[in-house]
DNA sequence: ACCGATATTCTCGAACAACGAGATATTAGG
DNA sequence: CCTAATATCTCGTTGTTCGAGAATATCGGT
């Protein structure tokens, strides 16, 4: 029915890739004991670091869109567990800069890097320009979400 | 540092994709009162209708990885919301068959129709070699990552 | 230097999803 | 018929999430 459409049967892929990626991530979760939130907040703090962006509570919770009495608590765990440490910033002391600890580092590594070296790997039967006829399709998609997100946000005052 | 490597920025870029894709979901969750586990259900339910799969707690409670307590409470849920109805098999007793109704199908259009529109309209600047290289891409990434999450299940007993 | 306005984070109490253990109902085999 | 296996549901607990509001720090105007 809908799979004769070459074009719907790829929605669909991407979609079924996305479904593996996240399940990937909660089976990771589960046996670490964190949540899906904790995951998806170790990923962002992994990325501040690496990009030298200085992440706050308020950051972070902006990112996952989470309020902020649920900021501290993921905070809070994520303390606990010793992959984040709590510093004050000294130049304005409202705020609480979040240190990502190499504890963290290492178990976002032993958790993707094996994922990622397949998939790199796996990159390996694709030439330079499929590679970038696929990084164009990658950048479209992303963006035909985004905006499609955003337009569900915006239009949530009329209704 | 890493983003120097193409094949990590793809890697990068498909978690991207991800994460935008899982955001649009999230967003679409709790402008209706539902869970990010209720969507998931959803697609699940209407892809089981779409292909003619016969729906029942226990096969929906392991397509999610959720046990049947909170199983029998997720199908409440949307039984509540009327998406689905809860009908005795006649042939065996003992299981429930969940049939999706049409307001769930409507549901799921009014969410994702918008966004697979705008997919296949931005598919349009690809020609169908090019559309082959990114489909045997997605193939390849799907591969990769369920067998790494086989992988993870498997390893669990070892450590 | 002070006082109010704003920004940032944290505390408190309630709501609710997820879990483990066990109960209930149905089927199948000896 | 009695037991084992299957499928779903109930109960009580745990822990994340939320809204509302408190506590602390900064900034601008007078």
């Amino acid at each position: 029915m809908d799979d004769q459409d070459p074009a719907l049967r790829m929605v669909h892929l991407l979609r079924a890739v996305t479904m593996e990626l996240d399940l990937f991530a909660a089976e990771f979760a589960g046996r670490n004991g964190l949540h899906s939130t904790d995951v998806r907040a170790l990923i962002h703090l992994l990325d501040a670091g690496r990009q030298g962006v200085r992440a706050t509570p308020g950051w972070l919770g902006a990112q996952l869109g989470v309020n902020s009495a649920s900021t501290t608590a993921l905070v809070d765990r994520l303390e606990r567990l010793e992959l984040v440490r709590r510093e004050r910033d000294t130049e304005d002391r409202r705020r609480v800069l979040l240190v990502v600890r190499d504890e963290a580092v290492r178990l976002g590594w032993s958790f993707f890097g094996p994922l990622i070296h397949e998939m790199v790997d796996s990159m390996g039967s694709f030439d330079e320009a499929e590679l970038a006829v696929v990084r164009r399709f990658l950048l479209a998609m992303r963006d035909v979400a985004a905006a499609g997100r955003r337009a569900q946000q915006d239009g949530s005052g009329r209704e």
